[in-house]
DNA sequence: TAAACGCTAACGTGGCGTTAGCGTCC
DNA sequence: TGGACGCTAACGCCACGTTAGCGTTT
């Protein structure tokens, strides 16, 4: 004799796995009215109106608003209903994409401040590098170090990904060419970032494998420079020559550096 | 000559590639203010505070609320950046893992509904089904009429889906008994949704490839009675007996069923 | 009688968008 | 001088959550 056959509120609510306050709002929104109202202004819910609850949960869920969803609950058109259900279908798939972006993209960044972390810095190196996949972005040759010539550039740069929804992977920086570097001109020719399997061939490029000379420093563009300097001045010493481009790897400086013009990079100069 | 050192509100956002009242708004909330201010009021942006703008927008686009944000630019600590990003990684992943879902819901939800808004219902057929894989859960016995019976198993059915953070895919509907299909009993013994790959192989169940009679309806619990005798008969009058469990696809009822108690269901009875 | 439940009204949340009304710059 | 731009203050949006205060049921 299971003749339960109306719910109150909060059993409804308990029913559609909700709060009585989320029931109460599709009541005042005319989303979901109670089949009755009792004398005592009790709301009175029956069991089937579960499916009805189910059904602006899936919309919902679907990313609908209650507004949209109101409208087709008073009118029920079966192609409408089917043209609403194509249109979240493809916002679906768009936000699935740019979550899989992200994703990505946290991914490297995770990786990024890890070593950003944990290195040595102001360490002059030797290190043996394998080759890398990079996408790179010609900038007309600017200092690094000066921020009014160098932003509206970087700003370009961004904007050139932003048009394809798309966003520069981590990790990023610049390449020096070799003629500046052995003139210990601390100018960018590229801007990089990680090359993904979409990267166009015309922007590929490939970091040699080889040996390389490398610090990492973090501080003003003035101390920037000097290290710059020293660690020409240190491979030289070494007997080291210059032997192609040099990159020049951000530390993610957005994270660590303050109110002072501080940054981090690490300076890789391809030697042998 | 490019000395143009420093920025409007307007000039700034143009270069965030944001509106006015976003600039506004991280100013009013310390999150982002301008280098200096004007006598006359202006607010004066520094291009360099571009990296500043792209790291909120990087740490909003992870998921972090404004006050998060706020929270480590105050202090900027690498470390405790370093297990935001991993929380947020954590929180991307499910949420797609989440909208993977829900986008093959969709596609199945419409395909469901394609056929719906299609079919050429109360027309006795026999057609050729090929093999089905369908997860199966048990009921117990209950006719598919009673809502007050039904519903609370219903609802119990779906908690069984949702303690898994899963959803029942369409098609949706039930499994009729031999035994009670060859006593003229609509009572389901199983709901059935589709089997995916992570259904476990104790609710694993092979519609088996056949004939079967088919005809579907739009009705009460009254009618689709009804229809479902009627299938019989013709069946039976078609020289064609009862070979295996009978099929009740759900047709989108909850799309298309008004404010009476009308619902719509497709009978699938494998015969010989 | 007390606890558990029901009701309404009103305000809070977050991340801005919008409007109105004013002053400022080119 | 006009129009584009700057400023502030206040309210709107959405899908509820929260709080307060009261009545009802068990």
């Amino acid at each position: 004799m299971n003749r339960k056959k109306f719910l109150t509120t909060g059993e409804f609510a308990a029913l559609c796995k909700t709060t009585k306050e989320t029931v109460f709002h599709y009541d005042r929104q005319n989303l979901l009215k109670p089949r009755y109202v009792s004398e005592n202004g009790y709301r009175r819910y029956a069991a089937d109106q579960f499916f009805d609850f189910d059904l602006i949960t899936t919309l919902k869920d679907a990313g609908s608003s209650l507004k949209e969803i109101k409208e087709h609950l008073v009118n029920k058109d079966g192609t409408k209903f089917l043209s609403l259900l194509e249109e979240k279908h493809l916002v679906i798939k768009k936000e699935r994409e740019r979550l899989a972006q992200r994703e990505t993209m946290l991914q490297n960044m995770i990786i990024c401040t890890r070593e950003a972390l944990d290195f040595e810095y102001d360490k002059f190196m030797i290190q043996d590098h394998s080759e890398e996949h990079l996408e790179a972005f010609p900038m007309d040759a600017s200092p690094l170090d000066d921020k009014s010539e160098f932003v509206p550039r970087f700003a370009e740069y961004f904007e050139f990904y932003r048009a394809q929804e798309r966003v520069p992977l981590l990790p990023f920086g610049f390449i020096l060419g070799e003629e500046d570097v052995l003139q210990e001109q601390l100018q960018g020719r590229y801007f990089f970032s990680k090359a993904t399997r979409s990267t166009p061939r015309s922007l590929l490029h490939l970091k040699p494998k080889g040996k390389y000379a490398v610090i990492a420093h973090q501080g003003t563009g003035q101390t920037h420079n000097e290290v710059f300097e020293r660690l020409l001045r240190k491979a030289k010493a070494a007997n080291l020559t210059v032997a192609g481009d040099a990159y020049v790897y951000d530390m993610m400086s957005d994270v660590f550096h303050g109110l002072d013009e501080s940054y981090a990079a690490k300076y890789c100069i391809q030697i042998k």
